[in-house]
DNA sequence: TAAAAACTTTGCAGTCTCTGCAAAGTTTGC
DNA sequence: GCAAACTTTGCAGAGACTGCAAAGTTTTTA
């Protein structure tokens, strides 16, 4: 048999197996040893997969996509979201393919709280490439705040819709809006520069156009 | 001596003892009981005070700080991004009062990439009591996406301005920014919906009526 | 102030995660 | 069919973390 795909199968059984074996116990009652023995490795090969329990139970979602710098390079020319936006797509697509594995998931990451940090650790190393992605596309110097600032407003948009994606399906909401949409809808209110949609305001932080940095006079700035 | 005193003492002693051996060799290369020697504590007492080894590091930066619920519904009224500002100084102030421990615990944390999640992770329980205030503040449906979009925006900026404020000095920049200001510099590009810095373009995402406020027919909402 | 109550520290024994290494087994290319 | 390349496995061991009960310290009470 294919070696790779008998990897990818080993791989999948055991992510399935300290899955379902998670949800039915919760995290800190699963070992090691018992999600190995489910998936019929031996514990020691769960280790050749995963370099901690926690890896195989969170997974990460741009797995198998393309590099997102390339993605942000490729995308049509215009604003910086957008792109962003154009980037996250194929990784939004998968997880909507792999639509039963990611609510799993994400049902056993809202259930265990713990697991909730990995997600951003996943984040962490795609947060970095990204922001050098739009620092390159942007030609902004290295100590611009614009890239950060975007890769990490983006993550955090993400995963906040995939909570939300989940939750709907959870609360048995049928026909539930697309993890797309949610995604989407979010953008859309940093776009706008994130109004009070109660009275509309506009957010009211001043906004401080990036290049004049006359912030002299802030008063929360004075002491130190 | 008094109790609490003490308390705090060894903790302190705990989490500076933590910082300068990881600073020193890195975080994989000091144990539990190093540290809780370095401290004059047993190791078994080094587990009264943190739940992991990694808890000793990361500390939290709302730590001490009123509840955030309470200071965003004592905000004085307006948008609420301005509002979350105004929690957030507390918070800011607390961490540059502290700064030269501060700055020590970023520095560890930027050599140890490990540790970032963790960041984010206390970061977890912050961005839910956030969460729920901003919807207690704006009276908003329980499932509308506005309050945890902004939540996990706000945290993500934080933790920015926060490693960048770090950076600024660990470079040497002398008279460097305040953290208050990268904070407000990173909320006012939110505030005007992050333009491309270089064209001034909007953001391009179709705003999608996240403003106008007909609420009753937001589709997240309809259930429940 | 002495005794009781409340709390903290510690040692110990044990479980679990995770690693390096080398032997055994499998797949692949020639 | 054979050698190279790769994967699985067992084993031994370091280190994180927990529950428990004994010992030590601080605070309260009478």
């Amino acid at each position: 048999m294919n070696r790779d795909h008998k990897r990818q199968q080993t791989r999948r059984a055991l992510i399935r197996a300290a899955l379902r074996l998670t949800d039915e116990r919760g995290a800190d009652r699963v070992t090691v040893d018992e999600i190995s023995e489910a998936a019929g490795v031996s514990p020691r090969t769960f280790f050749n997969y995963f370099a901690t329990k926690e890896d195989a139970l969170v997974g990460d979602p741009l797995e198998g996509c393309a590099d997102p710098r390339e993605l942000l390079l490729a995308a049509p020319p215009g604003p910086a979201l957008a792109a962003v936006e154009a980037a996250l797509a194929p990784a939004v697509r998968q997880i909507q393919d792999d639509r039963e594995l990611w609510l799993l998931r994400l049902r056993v990451m809202m259930n265990n709280p713990q697991l909730l940090p990995r997600l951003a650790a996943g984040a962490a190393t795609a947060e970095q490439e990204m922001t050098a992605a739009i620092a390159e596309r942007l030609r902004l110097a290295a100590g611009h705040p614009y890239p950060p600032v975007l890769a990490a407003v983006t993550g955090a948009v993400l995963r906040v819709a995939l909570m939300r994606w989940a939750a709907d399906v959870q609360d048995q909401v049928l026909e539930g809006t697309s993890l797309a949409e949610h995604v989407h809808e979010a953008l859309g209110m940093l776009a706008a520069g994130l109004p009070d949609p109660v009275t509309g305001w506009p957010s009211g932080v001043s906004p401080d156009p990036g290049g004049t940095p006359d912030d002299q006079r802030d008063p929360t700035t004075r002491n130190r």
